[in-house]
DNA sequence: AAGGCCCTTCTTTTT
DNA sequence: GAAGGGCCTT
């Protein structure tokens, strides 16, 4: 075993603490992963723990592996039983085993988000409610949160009109769910604790099997995984936490940094352990980190530290607009690369919304450089391949009513509103669902009962539809998921559905094609395992092996990672702080720490980079350098925003060179208003010819400090921006 | 029944 | 500046 002394003390320490309630606060890169993966291997191979007898709870699929991994790769050999998993996961698996107590069956799938979506859609238009005042998302939001506070329907208690309506909805969501035979995230963890709570037998069972519990990101449990732990851990005790409260960025999720201080509560014996030797940063960015951290009111400061003294200047960069800020990126990147200091790899840009990628991506086209993006819930997220998974859930579990009206027409076979509605009463009004409504179609084709009330084209599109569902229902068993999958594809003829000739229908068959890789991958799991597999990655899971490209991801994502060289974008207030903090002390706290995550994945070198405006919501807008910027000390800085007080006064000129017509600036911290500049001369996409250049296409016009600029890609030399004053260009036709 | 067009309404973050 | 919903025509 990688012995003990490839440690230091404190990790050490935390390693071979006596079995009991243990808290390792650690800081960023302080080897928190080292520090599990040690105690797991310290527990099998030292105290001679079996390991079925031990759990470890991660957040994301990727954390799982990669402890388990680690782990055996210090044992040198396999784990055999060692229970290593995300929260969702193992809750999952708990329940399909323990089935029986449940009011769904084994099979049961997962609802994601959309299909949650669907279904309060359904129960809001049951009730005849207004759909703008009982947005779905909103009900679902108070849903879920009940459900993390483990609030069931039943004891959901309505205080205000508002949640009297959240309950009625919530009972029924619940009922249909059951129907659908289908959980969703949030059943998952709190379905365990009521099974517990209900059968203290099985509580029992697994109370003893668990002697030993360990957690990764603490910090961002919520309520009900609080307490499924302690419910676990309620026999042996020996629980062991590590996290960092400065980490904790899923409070929307229900996540409660407070957790962290409650475990001391709860277990007053508990051993405490900081790790506060940073493995990862230079000091420079440290130091950094830690001026943002600080601000954050009423919590315990950590004096990270590091071997690495000094370091290079954080860069900080204002950019004219998102364009400029996202070129700026890819520029920077090319350069560090020539000179040998980064590879492309080593880079990642950050960013607080998924939208902010759009621009970086697009530079990245622009240059022809390649970028790897992280986002598992944008993959599964896509029409196409939420079309074919739904085929597979419907062949798994004819109960979702969601899946089957996703597919029963898609690709179009002639089932339009009238049929469903139809088919919905035909269910109904015999006791059954519409999937065995289809199933009797399918199996009696002509001599169904249900013949009389259908017409011709809508009986015979039911038949085919209920047969081809029936016969891969029962050819389910025999085929591996990728050949199901084919067949499906086939039948349906989804390849010339989706592949139109437009671009986007190639990508969209692109997609379906890398579904089917996954499928592929799958080997000989089942399908139940394959579905629950595909309903549970995170966005991290898509993350493979570090890649030869630059990575783009969300701060969130970004948790836990870390990167030589980090690019954070988009540093104006209203984005990073987001706008929707403003009004809640607690949700701007959360901003600060999630600036804070970012800071702290940079190893080597660090930028800030902001844009002076910013188009939101199809127009652009001037914006505020973000406030956390300004919590950075100067002489940590360097780059054009790298002197605050000069900025403030750049704006000012800036702005009020422009036309000036609408210009309403009488001081320079007043907030600026939306500035037009005068008419661009070119256009987008306009073609045009340069003395020296030659020909090329107007990619953006823009006004600089009152000169007309346009950016140009060449052919002979690629992108250039120019000053159109300067430039002499010839407007050429088409 | 299906496809197209115009309208609105948003946009955090994700297991 | 996209995506979904409502309304139109074929």
């Amino acid at each position: 075993m990688d012995s003990l002394a490839s440690l230091n003390p404190r990790q050490q320490s935390a390693v071979i603490a006596n079995p009991g309630p243990t808290l390792i606060l650690a800081g960023p890169g302080s080897g928190k992963t080292r520090v599990l993966t040690h105690r797991i291997a310290y527990l099998v191979g030292q105290m001679g723990v079996a390991p079925y007898r031990i759990m470890a709870v991660t957040f994301t699929n990727k954390a799982a592996r990669e402890m388990k991994t680690r782990v055996e790769a210090l044992l040198e050999g396999q784990l055999r039983g060692l229970t290593v998993g995300t929260f969702h996961s193992i809750c999952a698996r708990f329940l399909r085993r323990e089935a029986e107590h449940l009011p769904v069956t084994a099979d049961f799938v997962i609802f994601d988000d959309s299909d949650q979506q669907a279904l309060v859609k359904q129960v809001i238009k049951e009730f005849n409610l207004n759909d703008k005042q009982y947005a779905p998302g909103k009900l679902l939001n108070k849903i879920s949160s009940a459900k993390n506070e483990l609030i069931g329907p039943d004891e959901f208690t309505a205080s205000t009109y508002f949640n009297e309506i959240v309950k009625r909805v919530y009972v029924r969501y619940q009922q249909l769910l059951v129907a659908n035979n289908a959980l969703d995230f949030d059943d998952l963890l709190m379905g365990v604790v009521e099974l517990f709570r209900r059968h203290p037998e099985v509580l029992a069972k697994y109370q003893r099997q668990y002697e030993h519990i360990l957690v990764d990101e603490w910090q961002d449990t919520n309520t009900a995984q609080y307490t499924l732990l302690r419910q676990l851990a309620a026999q042996h005790r020996n629980l062991y936490a590590v996290g960092d409260p400065d980490q904790s960025v899923y409070r929307f999720r229900g996540a409660d940094y407070r957790n962290v201080r409650k475990f001391q509560e709860d277990y007053p014996d508990a051993l405490t352990i900081l790790l506060e030797r940073n493995y990862r940063s230079t000091q420079v960015i440290l130091d950094a980190a830690m001026a943002v951290i600080d601000q954050h009111p009423g919590r315990t400061r950590k004096q990270l530290f590091t071997e690495r003294q000094g370091g290079a200047a954080i860069y900080a960069y204002e950019a004219y607009n998102e364009q400029d800020e996202a070129q700026f990126v890819v520029d920077t990147i090319a350069e560090l690369t020539r000179t040998g200091l980064a590879a492309p790899g080593d880079c990642a840009v950050m960013y607080r919304t998924n939208a902010q990628s759009r621009s970086v991506e697009e530079a990245f086209l622009r240059a022809g450089l390649p970028y790897r993006l992280v986002g598992a819930q944008r993959f599964y997220g896509r029409k196409e391949i939420k079309d074919a998974l739904a085929y597979l859930r419907l062949i798994h579990n004819p109960a979702d009513s969601v899946s089957l009206l996703r597919v029963i027409n898609t690709p179009p076979r002639g089932i339009g509103g009238k049929t469903l509605e139809l088919l919905n009463e035909l269910a109904t009004a015999n006791g059954l669902t519409v999937a065995d409504v289809l199933r009797d179609l399918g199996d009696s084709g002509n001599q169904s009962r249900f013949m009389a009330r259908l017409g011709n084209k809508a009986a015979t599109s039911l038949i085919n539809f209920g047969r081809m569902l029936t016969h891969w229902h029962s050819a389910r068993g025999e085929l591996a998921i990728v050949q199901l999958l084919d067949t499906v594809l086939n039948r349906i003829g989804y390849k010339e559905y989706l592949d139109d000739g437009t671009e986007e229908g190639e990508e969209r068959w692109a997609n379906v094609l890398e579904l089917r890789g996954v499928a592929a991958d799958a080997g000989d799991m089942t399908l139940a395992e394959f579905l629950e597999q595909v309903a549970l990655v995170s966005d991290q899971d898509t993350l493979a092996e570090e890649g030869k490209a630059p990575t783009l991801l969300t701060l969130h994502a970004a948790k836990g990672l870390e990167f030589p060289v980090v690019f954070i974008v988009g540093l104006d207030e209203g984005v990073l702080p987001h706008q929707r903090s403003f009004d809640d002390p607690e949700a701007m706290h959360e901003e600060r720490r999630l600036m804070y995550v970012g800071l702290t994945r940079a190893k080597d070198r660090l930028y800030l980079i902001r844009a002076f405006r910013r188009s939101l919501y199809g127009d652009s807008a001037l914006s505020d350098v973000s406030r956390f910027l300004g919590d950075i000390p100067t002489n940590l800085l360097t780059g054009n925003l790298s002197n605050r007080q000069t900025r403030a006064e750049t704006y000012y000129k800036r702005a009020t060179t422009w036309d000036g017509g609408t210009l309403n600036l009488s001081t320079p911290n007043q907030k600026p208003v939306t500035v037009r500049p005068s008419e661009p001369t070119y256009r987008t996409s306009q073609r045009v010819r340069h003395a020296q250049f030659g020909e090329g296409i107007v990619l953006e016009t823009k006004f600089v400090g009152g000169d007309e600029e346009v950016i140009i890609v060449f052919e002979s030399v690629g992108v250039k921006r120019l000053a159109v004053r300067v430039a002499k260009l010839e407007t050429l036709k088409g």
